[in-house]
DNA sequence: ACTGCGATGTCCT
DNA sequence: GGACATCGCAGTT
């Protein structure tokens, strides 16, 4: 289980680490586990498309709590997006997890997820991530150290590679290239956009 | 495969 | 009252 060190680094660096790691879930007893393929990184400094840009609020507070701290809100009145808060407690930082590549609980998933035709499209983009893992409201504000939901460390395949890109879905900052995915996998979100990034080291 | 658009809740000005 | 870190459906190529 990944520990408070590993999120407290710089946004755009945990951004980069999360890419590989296995999301560990579970619900109704049956453990769901994701490998994560794409993430966005949200400043507090600077960053107009961050929650935190004017500071904390009654929803973004928990952006300011310490590293490893689970923020989950509502997007457009129906989804949730998750969100892992970085950097040291108090700053206001935050890494989206835009999609997940199931590794286990496929049974589930199909059952929450039941518009999907194919497993790719169970958890290829934030508010279906959080479908298929059962992750909602009531989890804003969780330690990513629980039993039920952790991080747990995985490395990196040789032939994995990392790109970059602006981030997608926002009309604020969108020159910033903090979205950070793996190449050609088949489980990223709006495989349109695929072809944009850059490699990175 | 790609495009446009409606649904819908909460936050903040 | 406007904006929003989205998704899924309908219609078109």
């Amino acid at each position: 289980m990944l520990k408070t060190d590993f999120y407290e680094q710089p946004t755009n660096e945990l951004a980069k680490a999360l890419l590989g790691k296995e999301l560990v879930r579970w619900v109704d007893k049956v453990e769901l586990v994701g490998r994560v393929v794409e993430v966005e990184a949200y400043h507090q400094d600077g960053d107009e498309a961050a929650h935190s840009f004017n500071g904390k609020t009654q929803r973004n507070g928990v952006m300011f709590l310490s590293p490893g701290h689970l923020y989950v809100y509502l997007s457009y009145g129906m989804h949730c997006c998750m969100n892992v808060v970085a950097e040291p407690e108090g700053i206001g930082a935050a890494v989206l997890i835009r999609a997940l590549e199931p590794l286990k609980g496929l049974e589930y998933m199909a059952a929450v997820r039941s518009k999907a035709k194919h497993p790719r499209d169970y958890a290829n983009g934030p508010g279906k991530a959080c479908q298929a893992f059962a992750i909602s409201r009531r989890d804003n504000g969780l330690k990513l150290e629980t039993k039920s939901l952790f991080l747990r460390d995985a490395p990196l395949k040789r032939t994995d590679i990392i790109l970059q890109s602006p981030r997608i879905g926002i009309s604020k900052a969108i020159h910033l290239p903090w979205r950070y995915y793996l190449a050609g996998n088949p489980h990223v979100s709006a495989s349109k956009w695929n072809a944009s990034g850059s490699v990175i080291a």
